[in-house]
RNA sequence: GCUCGUGUGGCGGAACAGGCAGACGCAACGGACUUAAAAUCCGUCGGAGUAAAAUCCGUACCGGUUCAAGUCCGGUCACGAGCACCA
């Protein structure tokens, strides 16, 4: 029977009869976790980029598994979220209907992948028995100070009346309806990442990741060095006091602060508190109508960096502390109220925008810093390197040191110190949606905020609600689950009605997975520090500032909680390349240039479709899809076919120690792609490990042309390719495995190892160049040293027509690769 | 605008750690087998050049370091990604 999708079925079944994938936790070997990214079960079949994730880190994982390692390789579903309450929008269809119908189809067609997942350990995030503990770490968060409330502006698409996620913003506008997102204030939930945003950043250096997904990390969380240093203020001509009657400090952050002396005003935002108070009764009607303007501005306008600059005297003064200069003090939403202080001291002659905003207002501009002592830079002059001028007993100073001597003296009259800032935001993770994790919070009106009681949880999604979107959040409108008893007094209370962010499920799925059944505790803290964190984590580079962010984050926060003991949850990670139509473009429906799995896999096979995506293309880079490209696999497939049949009947034992010339040569290429497809499966270059294969194929049909056939030796041969290619065709090598007469399974076989003195070689050829370019070769005993090579070379008849009478200045000899000759 | 990444034949892609550029495969071309086709097997396959060789050019472009550069350094261009008034 030659291969086919029915050689498929009949494996998978025998896999799961006989439980040849089952993991146990005592099992020997070295326990190695090996994760993809689990999937959002919105479509009903898995698409091609589900094929190149599963199915090649499949294949790692069971390369792992024959050299001996314990592999846990669990899966399961992302399965909250918008695409299925969307759908249920357009079509009624509940989205719970249709995701559990949606998983059932993945699963199945994640079996007939072939893929060595134990299911025992599956987990969808919208199970009870998982968002139960979604809902617990809430409430453990909560507790911890690491969740809270407060009133924020976010994204709101005045098409589909409802909050729309950061990432569903698409340069400003909806990703669904394309219409401009507006801001709304809201009172949301947060959860405290930037308390670890130092960590987070300290902690990426020992990440075996890719280092571009290190670099975004790094740049999200934004450090930022510099000083925080303030001002007393004056309105209407009196000294603004504090609550406690204390003259007010209006502090502002800098990385500039050498820049100090030419500070001309300074700006707030407008929809800070700090605004309001600073402005004046005259200019209150001035204010107030910017205030409105700026709600109205867009995203895309807020977003374009050439929009002309706007703002308002807010009446009020900064007064100067080293100068006491009375400065004014503006709103503009060129400062972000959510960074720093939300106050910014400004600059014109050495900041961009500072100067714009000067120009365009006719405020003062003046020079403090010069490239050198005197020099007339043009204007704004914001390089980073000069000496302090106009800056009084700073001048001459260099900037660097500057910072240094200006902070100093501020925190000398308490005015200034120094100040690390971070650009990362606390992640806004309260969602106006129906079909995410209830938040388990309850409102009581003399209570405020109580956490649902533990052993009330898991508080339950309700199945009959209202989703359409209005404008409020869905399960508001579901009386049966908003009324409830409050935990502490028992009067009559209200349910949070909001969702979580369903980047909150999968922030600690991969700690759920060795447990997933544990109904008395979020998972067990032994179990968990023996099975975590993760070896290898498998899946696609957009998640790189979000859930590979929120995920460390949340390790953290529990390794605080004393639930577990390790810093970070994902060893190493690999991110897979995307796989573009045949047209060199992004697969979409609309292009018509879609791939679809199912009709190559059931015409040849799951496994001629895995070694095509595994040989086709460098697998962090994907690339253009080739239907011709297929077509080379099956070939390939066949060839192995074939020698599989040439040997099926052989019984003859052979001697290692007595090979032919011929036995030597194919022994060597035969070690030599051991070697080089354990180096390169193991790297994840599963291209070039299909290339070594079909190298040695190519050698043992020249072996079995020469007809000089040691029939032993070609037996083990190609007995050792069969198991070399298994993890990339498993039923493709189990059943040919099974053909010429050995026992079940090929995945119980040992991982080969080579033989180094085979891979010896008496004589080499290596290239002789004169002045860098090759001339001719050379055969060369392998271990002669330079001396005797230069011997060689030098009694070679050709070397004298080359050197064309130029003179040997140089020899140069690189081991057992090529000699260079600098000839003059 | 800033930051990062990538650029190699007709195509997908190789190239340890500076050491014979183009592995492996596709397509193409020539041949064997065949009545024929498919399948299989053998051979050619970066460009210029030659009867064939020799030889020269060639890893986006310009320059540098080195005995030797796809690889390292400086600059330019193109494409892609991330961030985007972050003070």
């Amino acid at each position: 029977m030659s291969y086919s999708v029915e050689i498929d079925r009949k494996w998978q079944k025998k896999w799961e009869e006989t439980g040849l994938y089952k993991f146990d936790p005592n099992k020997k070997g070295d326990k190695l976790y090996c994760l993809e990214m689990f999937s959002y079960p919105s479509g009903a079949n898995l698409h091609l980029g589900h094929w190149y994730n599963y199915s090649l880190t499949d294949s790692w994982s069971r390369f792992k598994r024959m050299q001996g390692f314990n592999v846990f390789h669990p899966m399961g579903f992302d399965a909250f979220g918008l695409p299925a309450e969307n759908y249920a929008i357009k079509t009624g269809i509940h989205p719970q209907d249709s995701t559990l119908k949606n998983i059932a189809t993945m699963e199945k067609q994640l079996k007939e992948m072939g893929a060595t997942f134990d299911w025992d350990y599956e987990l969808a995030t919208c199970m009870p028995d998982y968002y139960k503990w979604n809902q617990w770490l809430f409430i453990k968060l909560f507790e911890k100070g690491l969740a809270y409330r407060k009133n924020a502006l976010v994204n709101w698409c005045p098409k589909c009346q409802t909050v729309l996620a950061n990432e569903q913003v698409i340069d400003g506008k909806c990703e669904r309806c394309d219409s401009e997102i507006e801001r709304k204030n809201m009172t949301q939930w947060f959860f405290a990442i930037t308390k670890y945003a130092q960590e987070l950043l300290d902690c990426l250096p020992q990440l075996d990741w890719p280092e571009k997904t290190k670099k975004i990390q790094t740049n999200w969380i934004g450090r930022s060095e510099g000083s925080e240093v303030s001002f007393f203020c004056e309105k209407d001509g009196e000294q603004l006091k504090d609550e406690n009657g204390d003259p007010l400090k209006l502090t502002v952050f800098t990385t500039r602060a050498d820049t100090f002396m030419g500070v001309t005003y300074v700006v707030v935002a407008p929809e800070s508190e700090i605004c309001t108070r600073l402005t004046t009764e005259a200019q209150k009607e001035a204010v107030e109508e910017y205030k409105a303007f700026t709600a109205k501005a867009s995203d895309i306008d807020r977003m374009s960096t050439t929009r002309e600059k706007t703002g308002v005297f807010t009446g009020s003064y900064a007064i100067h502390p080293l100068n006491g200069k009375k400065v004014p003090i503006w709103a503009s939403d060129y400062v972000i109220a959510g960074y720093g202080t939300g106050v910014v001291m400004a600059v014109p002659a050495h900041d961009e925008r500072d100067f714009e905003f000067a120009t365009k207002f006719g405020l003062d501009i003046i020079r403090v810093v010069a490239s050198s002592e005197g020099a007339e830079d043009e204007l704004p002059y914001c390089e980073k390197k000069g000496v302090l001028v106009n800056s009084g007993e700073f001048d001459g100073i260099e900037m660097h040191k500057a910072i240094d001597a200006i902070v100093n003296k501020l925190a000398t009259m308490d005015m200034g110190s120094k100040k690390v800032n971070y650009r990362l935001r606390d992640w806004l993770i309260s969602r106006q949606r129906y079909w995410g994790t209830p938040i388990p919070m309850i409102h009581c009106p003399s209570c405020g905020i109580v956490p649902v009681p533990e052993k009330d949880l898991p508080v339950l999604l309700p199945y009959d609600v209202e989703f359409k979107p209005d404008g409020e959040s869905p399960l508001a409108k579901c009386d049966s689950f908003m009324n409830c008893k409050c935990p502490k007094c028992g009067a009559d209370a209200k349910r949070d009605p909001d969702t979580m962010d369903t980047f909150v499920d999968s922030s600690w799925y991969e700690l759920r997975y060795p447990d997933n059944k544990n109904s008395g505790e979020i998972f067990n803290k032994d179990l968990i520090n023996k099975m975590c964190p993760v070896d290898k984590y498998v899946g696609g580079p957009e998640h790189a500032a979000m859930h590979l962010l929120y995920s460390r984050f949340i390790c953290k926060a529990m390794r605080d909680m004393g639930l577990l003991n390790f810093d970070e949850p994902f060893k190493s990670l690999v991110h897979q390349g995307i796989i573009l139509g045949p047209d060199g473009n992004r697969m979409s429906k609309s292009r018509g240039n879609t791939v679809a799995p199912d009709e190559y896999v059931s015409k040849y096979g799951s496994d001629v479709f895995r070694t095509y995506l595994a040989f086709g293309f460098a697998y962090t880079e994907g690339g253009p899809w080739s239907d011709t490209g297929l077509q080379a696999i099956v070939k390939f497939v066949n060839r192995v076919e074939r020698l599989a049949d040439d040997i099926k009947d052989i019984k003859d034992s052979y001697d290692p120690s007595s090979l032919s010339k011929d036995d030597k040569d194919l022994n060597y290429v035969l070690n030599y792609t051991i070697k080089a497809v354990t180096y390169d499966t193991d790297r994840f270059q599963f291209n070039t490990s299909i290339a070594r294969m079909m190298e040695l194929i190519n050698a043992i049909s020249k072996y079995q042309q020469s007809g000089n056939v040691n029939k032993g030796f070609l037996r083990h041969t190609v007995e050792t390719l069969l198991i070399l290619y298994a993890p990339y065709a498993p039923h493709f090598t189990e059943e040919q495995w099974e053909k010429i007469g050995n026992g079940y399974s090929i995945f119980n076989q040992e991982w080969p190892s080579f033989d180094e003195s085979a891979l010896v070689k008496d004589t080499i050829e290596i290239a002789v160049q004169i002045n860098g370019r090759v001339s001719f070769k050379v055969d060369i005993p392998s271990e002669a040293d330079q001396a005797s090579v230069e011997e060689i070379v030098k009694s070679d008849p050709r070397l004298n027509d080359a050197l064309a009478g130029r003179s040997i200045v140089k020899f140069i000899y690189v081991k057992g690769r090529l000699a260079n000759i600098v000839a003059k």
